[in-house]
DNA sequence: TATTGTTATACTCTATAACTATA
DNA sequence: TATAGTTATAGAGTATAACAATA
């Protein structure tokens, strides 16, 4: 007689925090060409969705301290993908927008996206893919999760391999 | 004509990602309660799993280096959770085990999982959340990913607020 | 010579808290 | 007095690499 405790098998929320970081590992790797992080793309898509946000508002979406966030944006800027401009009506802001350049490379991320979607969700049928989408968004909508951000963009460099 | 570029919605894997960090950070959060961080919470499971593994196997594991291990198992040893036995055979390793405290305290754990669960999945019918699980457990099989581990278990503290 | 476990150390990252300029 | 942005700094966490014991 082995009969111990029954191990219980994996849940969805174990799933859950095991393929997203899967996935935010390989997604990491990938980018690495670009060379770009994914709390960088994560800015860069936060900009090209809603232009012109205080770097105060950004910080606070990614979870970031602003002592953070300034040099975070500091190399973002001077490699010319984001800018910032002054506000007449108050000169403490400054609004962030994406450069022609930085659209530039948002694009080749959203190709990035793509291929990165394709593998990941190799082991499904393109009904089962659309299946998986509407729960997840439920899900997602149901906790209280905004459409850009995560709070993995806490954690500014993951390690690539996971 | 405001048509500028189409805003791409979030896919699989992004929605993933944001799902595993959260689900992640609500259950560190939840089991600060019993004392535990996520990775700590995992040791415990793999030694339950499979008892008197080698440090150095349970930490390749956990995605972190042996010198890491050691203060990592440290604690849980001198919280009276887990023992290491010399093995006669090959002195030089440790087989580590739960104690009788240890599955007390695994047993706990696996309590507050279902509550996580529960709550996690609220926005789910029991069938949904059915097929969300096989859909899942295919997707992290053909991904490779081991049925104990996962790659988030490298942070040692992420943040319970999460 | 290779491997397990351990320790030491240098380095990176982080949050906290001042500080400035504007309001 | 409060807020946006910035800078300084002390502390925590990490990987790397050396080390001791055993094979």
């Amino acid at each position: 007689m082995t009969a111990s405790a029954p191990m219980p098998r994996p849940g969805v929320a174990f799933l859950l925090a095991q393929l997203g970081a899967h996935a935010a590992g390989l997604f990491a790797e990938r980018i690495t060409g670009l060379d770009l992080t994914p709390a960088q793309a994560g800015l860069l898509r936060m900009l090209a969705a809603r232009p012109g946000r205080s770097q105060r508002e950004l910080a606070d979406d990614l979870g970031m301290p602003p002592s953070r966030f300034v040099p975070f944006a500091d190399e973002l800027e001077e490699r010319g993908l984001i800018e910032r401009r002054r506000n007449p009506a108050d000169r403490r802001v400054y609004a962030l927008h994406l450069t022609g350049k930085g659209e530039t490379l948002l694009g080749e991320l959203a190709q990035a996206g793509m291929e990165h979607e394709r593998l990941l969700c190799e082991a499904l049928t393109d009904e089962e893919h659309d299946r998986l989408l509407v729960l997840l968004r439920r899900m997602a909508d149901q906790q209280g999760l905004r459409p850009d951000v995560h709070p993995g963009y806490r954690n500014l460099r993951p390690r690539p391999g996971a």
